[in-house]
RNA sequence: GGCGCGAUGGCAGAGUGGUCAUGCAGCGGCCUGCAAAGCCGUGGACGUCGGUUCGAUUCCGGCUCGCGCCUCCA
């Protein structure tokens, strides 16, 4: 029985899907003006591996990941440069994707850009306007009137008057309420327009969502999901705009992954303080990053240092190590059985990745003390449903060496060097190649079956 | 100012009303030509002050500290 922490009812809730056997399931993607960062790779990750988790579970599950290719910040960047906006868009969704694909984050079923739904959107605007949620302005603007949605703030646990009470911007004269926001922002001059009702201009950021989602999955669905810092106001407005177009719940169930933070503060844009997932891949195994991430769970903060980087490393050497030298054979789980149902249990409360992990780490020394082979499988396995443990465990270990110096070919020739050395008895000549080996990062390590290395 | 979340052993990080997390690091041992890996054993924790209870790290309340949201942000 799966239970999740719902956003909304601020507990952990029984998963009980509108259909049974289907999810239905949305999480707010990308704004696609600059390389993702560790802050998106734990979304991708966070959401990949739940969706993984509910497939596992037996669920048919359609997930809906979208793209904003249309904003405020695209359009600076593009004016900063003079290149065409799409062009930037579809640069950097290109990264994306072969960030995620390092990851081994699994592509969504739909991808949709917010640039492919604008008629559905001017659709859903005026829907909201007939229905007296929204509000043209002389200026060429749509607004949202957060007053005529009773239910507003309830999302983030908050009144209208409370959120109102820290404002801090200052209103725009044309809006009613100062917490109304744009639906449809009129174009000035030189910006991306499409044309409108309201005369060209371009869809405001929250409902692009409502739109997709509602397309790609129908007015009520499942779950919805993204970055804490989404709650208020992306998720909040996109109830109002949903609801109030559609005139049923919109989404049951709210899932929000906590921030990444780099020395106790949130990893951001606006601070600064923000590293690429380029950057760290550069640095560790797109694996070790993944392993990092989901040691944490996923509502609570992540730290970024290399002191974690390091700890994840050493902790999927150690998986990896138990791996090695086994026969795991592809296995179809049997989640009744002892480490799986253990597993299971972890997974089902609400995606609790460590203990899941900790449960993986058991069966590890079980593996390392039996050697047996179905137990070898039955890890592997598991991991795999987090996404992990996939290559073959010597991939992995003799993987990401920074020494150009020692290719495995010159490895495996001073292990022969060695080999012969130590026949003759020659101890000295076989430390000294362990030595210079060691200082270049590689361990060797002498085994029943021979001599095998590994990279630190 | 309002609202919310958190505080666990050297570090990271789960969890529970009374027996074990787990990983890294430490210590002792086994194994090894020496190592490494692995195995066996082992020390070490629940911010603070009260309350509930036979018993609280776990439930409740105050306090302190940290973080976040109230503006674009995953």
């Amino acid at each position: 029985m799966l239970t999740l922490y719902n956003t909304l009812s601020r507990r952990k809730e029984v998963f009980v899907p509108i259909e049974p056997g289907r999810v239905r399931m949305y999480v707010c993607g990308m704004t696609v003006y600059d390389y993702c960062h560790l802050g998106h790779a734990r979304v991708l990750v966070v959401f990949d591996t739940i969706v993984r988790w509910l497939r596992a579970s037996g669920y048919q599950v359609t997930y809906v990941r979208n793209i904003t290719d249309i904003d405020d910040k695209i359009i600076q960047r593009a004016q900063a440069s003079g290149e065409p906006y799409t062009h930037i868009t579809q640069r950097f969704i290109d990264a994306m994707h072969e960030d995620e694909r390092a990851l081994n984050v699994l592509p969504p079923d739909h991808e949709p850009r917010a640039t492919e739904y604008v008629g559905r959107m001017l659709d859903m605007i005026q829907s909201l306007i007939d229905r007296g949620h929204a509000y043209p302005t002389e200026t060429g603007d749509v607004y949202y009137a957060v007053r005529s949605f009773p239910s507003y703030g309830r999302l983030s646990g908050k009144t209208l008057d409370e959120l109102i009470a820290g404002e801090r911007v200052e209103p725009d004269p044309h809006k009613r309420d100062p917490l109304d926001f744009a639906l449809w922002k009129a174009a000035k001059p030189g910006e991306p327009a499409w044309p409108s009702p309201w005369g060209p201009g371009r869809p405001g950021w929250h409902i692009e969502c409502s739109a997709m989602g509602s397309h790609l999955l129908g007015p009520h669905f499942d779950i919805h999901g993204g970055g804490q810092d989404l709650i208020f106001p992306h998720h909040e407005n996109e109830i109002a705009q949903s609801e109030g177009a559609h005139g049923c719940t919109f989404v049951n169930y709210w899932l929000h992954n906590g921030f990444v933070r780099v020395n106790e503060e949130k990893m951001s844009k606006s601070l600064g303080n923000f590293f690429t997932i380029r950057e760290v891949l550069r640095l560790y195994d797109a694996e070790v990053v993944r392993l990092f991430i989901l040691r944490a769970h996923y509502r609570s903060p992540l730290n970024y240092s290399d002191t974690q980087l390091d700890e994840a490393r050493a902790a999927l050497t150690r998986l990896y190590t138990a791996l090695r030298g086994t026969e795991a054979a592809a296995l179809t789980i049997d989640w009744a059985s002892a480490w799986p149902a253990r597993f299971k249990a972890a997974m089902d409360d609400d995606f609790n990745t460590p203990e899941a992990l900790a449960v993986l780490f058991e069966l590890a020394s079980e593996v390392n003390r039996t050697r047996s082979a179905p137990l070898a499988a039955e890890l592997k396995a598991l991991g795999g449903v987090l996404g992990l443990l996939g290559r073959e465990p010597e991939a992995f270990l003799q993987a990401g060496g920074t020494h150009a110096d020692y290719p495995p070919e010159r490895i495996e020739a001073l292990i022969a060097e060695r080999l012969e050395a130590r026949r003759k008895r020659d101890y000295a000549r076989a430390d000294a190649i362990r030595a210079q080996l060691k200082a270049a990062g590689i361990v060797l390590e002498d085994g029943p079956q021979g001599t095998t290395w590994r990279r630190l």
